[in-house]
DNA sequence: GCAATAGTGTCTGTAAGACAGTATATT
DNA sequence: AATATACTGTCTTACAGACACTATTGC
């Protein structure tokens, strides 16, 4: 159902001037579950593939404090460190055959046709994020759009140029971490080492050494061993938490793993 | 003097139906000569500062387009590896007490008024690229204006935020040079470990260990030494050239030095 | 011979990488 | 006892980092 009382469906029907023209942002918002890692997608009714928590820019602020806003109005989700990685401008990338003038009239009721500004070119400026999986609260209310994670090597069939998007976020993230600590807004408050090493597997996509995971992060000083163990079928491991001293302090100066 | 026949007064005067709106590009030149590295920044007669090459987007072309475009308009300068770093986009950003309506309609002979696109926001997408110094041709014929290289230690006033962006941009060149190797676009075919050496130092801006720093490059291998020396006033340098493969290799899968 | 610049060899300490056995829990 | 998972210690090797002397030219 399009929610005709939307914000959203004001400014598609009756035009943008709070917004700047030709620039959209894009979110790829990544979390971590089942030793996976997973990106957030949505999926509007109206439209057949799934795509990135995006949105445009008020003239009144900048590129970052639309990418939040847009991604607390869409998906729920608050207070994200979003990173600007790249942007997309190859021309037709927002050409859709799917969003023709007359199924756009359509959809809204509005006649639009091919003068509206939603097919002159549109500039994405996409950020990427990480975020706890359990913090994510679905919610459909925007334009009744469904909220889903996916896995991010089974995508499903994904809106103009977003799986390109995604795969770029990728690449960015995983180069990010070579450099920077990484795990404090995806892991919970208190982690146990298999953890915050399967993050990191799955991250890189690749297998580490759990000797040298451990002893790398330790004597970085970054994670910190507590008197506490978490309930398990078997074994109880250790919990640990982050010296957010010592972790911020790598995110400012950098640091080299692996 | 302001040159009337010129697409960029056509565009400020009339309109900017075939450029994208509330966008443009700006690019961040280095290029390393006498063991400094410096920026090229140009200087039009009717604004008081010192400017980015910067310029806006057409509809048909990618940023990236633009940017190597906008390059070659500017500074005569070809084949540029341009590198987008960062989206600047900070409501008022563009806002200039020295461009008045008043001040714009006098320079260009024609009615400006506070509604004229000049004055909505403008994001700015950055790039960065290096260069060899002895490249660059003055080409004064773009609206008249001065082109010239300035120490990064000792930038002049410098227009709305570009400042902000050139140390930006010095701080992303900075992190690329830890993975990737540099100084084909910025060193003739053959040089001398010397310069090359000095141009590190110059890019990071600290001492660089020589006989380390030479035997790391010589491991990696990515340079070659040739059976041939540069003349000199005292012992004459042996000339190196890139193994072109090794470098490509690692700029595709990334290296670590220092 | 002197001044100026080019060029390299060695030692040490640290940390990355490879590797396997022990510990703790449940059933 | 068997099973499943958690945890860690040692050895080797490679390289980063510190360091200083020799080489080649012009004047």
């Amino acid at each position: 159902m399009i929610d005709k009382s939307h914000e959203s469906y004001r400014i598609i029907t009756e035009g943008n001037q709070d917004y700047l023209s030709n620039l959209a942002v894009d979110n790829v918002i990544f979390g971590y579950h089942g030793k996976e890692l997973k990106v957030l997608l949505l999926k509007n009714p109206a439209i057949s593939t799934w795509m990135l928590a995006g949105g445009y820019i008020k003239k009144t602020e900048s590129a970052e404090n639309a990418a939040a806003r847009v991604a607390k109005e869409r998906t729920g989700l608050d207070n994200l460190f979003l990173q600007q990685f790249k942007v997309f401008s190859t021309p037709g990338r927002n050409q859709t055959p799917e969003l023709t003038p007359e199924i756009l009239s359509d959809l809204t009721g509005v006649k639009i046709d091919e003068n509206h500004w939603m097919f002159s070119p549109i500039v994405s400026i996409s950020f990427y994020t990480l975020t706890e999986f359990s913090k994510v609260k679905v919610d459909t209310s925007y334009m009744g759009e469904e909220c889903k994670w996916w896995d991010v090597q089974t995508l499903p069939d994904l809106f103009q140029d977003h799986r390109q998007i995604i795969a770029e976020a990728l690449k960015a993230l995983r180069l990010h971490i070579y450099h920077y600590p990484i795990g404090y807004e995806l892991l919970p408050e208190k982690f146990t080492l298999p953890e915050i090493h399967n993050l990191y597997q799955a991250i890189l996509g690749k297998q580490l050494d759990d000797r040298n995971f451990t002893r790398k992060l330790m004597s970085l000083g970054i994670i910190i061993k507590l008197d506490e163990v978490k309930t398990s079928n078997h074994r109880p491991p250790n919990l640990y938490t982050f010296n957010k001293a010592t972790y911020d302090q790598a995110l400012e100066e950098g640091i080299f793993i692996f």
